[in-house]
DNA sequence: CTTGAAAGGATCTAAGG
DNA sequence: CCTTAGATCCTTTCAAG
């Protein structure tokens, strides 16, 4: 993981779509070397995959919530959220707080229902979402001051 | 968007990478048939782009934490976070909370300058990540029983 | 890692239902 | 709004240095 792997990474991040071709004129290499880097990046494990991201809101899901839990049984709770289509990212956390569950669903109605039916398995503190930011390119660390 | 839209967002938030032809095939169309409603869900804005997803624990950044804020001034530090490379998300919410911020750092002692560096924003309470889950593919909400 | 040539696909266009 | 078929273009792959 050296200085042009972390600019591919970037590219990649920001559009996954590019063409080998492309990424090799930005990071100054031949399409061959760029081609084999990026089959290393897979394999290694640091690029996981590829994925459009679509806007939430257009898919009839106009509220987010993010709930925190002081759960009593984790693992039941963990399980009911994977299987919940609404849920979008949940966290098992050490801290004042248990479980922590991000959501987007189509109404006061379906929250509701969401909560209820979360109830059993913690005491739900239910937070809405107003607005919000998700990078979506993520450095090394070391690369934080080499913006 | 009818239900084979919704099949081709499944797909393309499986697999960015995916040839038009390939996808056509999935969904029974044609390719340029299925180019042209791709196209249209890009033009929509229910697409919104297309992005290598990277593991973030090869980047160094092995402790996440999920820090809820009791704000006084969202303002600030929404510009505060926006600005900072280890923040991955955040959120300004209703409820017992005013904040949510989600981070990937180093080590605890770049927790710590974080947490000091928030500080004057509001008061955080920081939940280290023990586990997580974060979800690829979302549906529309009508699609919750056409799984 | 680079270059250049060859091969294999993908996308695009046009014509038609 | 869809399909099929053909042509073009581009990307990746391969071989050699």
């Amino acid at each position: 993981m050296d200085q042009i792997d972390t600019q591919i990474l970037k590219q990649l991040q920001h559009n996954a779509k590019i063409s080998m071709k492309e990424l090799a004129t930005t990071v100054h290499l031949s399409s061959p070397a760029v081609i084999e880097r990026v089959k290393k990046l897979e394999e290694q494990g640091v690029i996981e995959g590829y994925h459009a991201k679509v806007n939430i809101k257009k898919m009839e899901r106009t509220i987010q919530a993010i709930i925190l839990f002081k759960s009593i049984d984790c693992k039941s709770l963990s399980a009911f959220c994977n299987a919940h289509p609404d849920v979008l990212e949940c966290y098992r956390v050490a801290g004042e707080i248990s479980y922590i569950v991000k959501l987007a669903t189509y109404s006061v109605e379906t929250l509701e229902e969401f909560i209820d039916a979360a109830m059993p398995y913690g005491t739900p503190s239910t937070n809405i979402v107003l607005s919000s930011m998700e990078k979506k390119v993520i450095t090394p660390f070391t690369d934080n001051n080499f913006e």
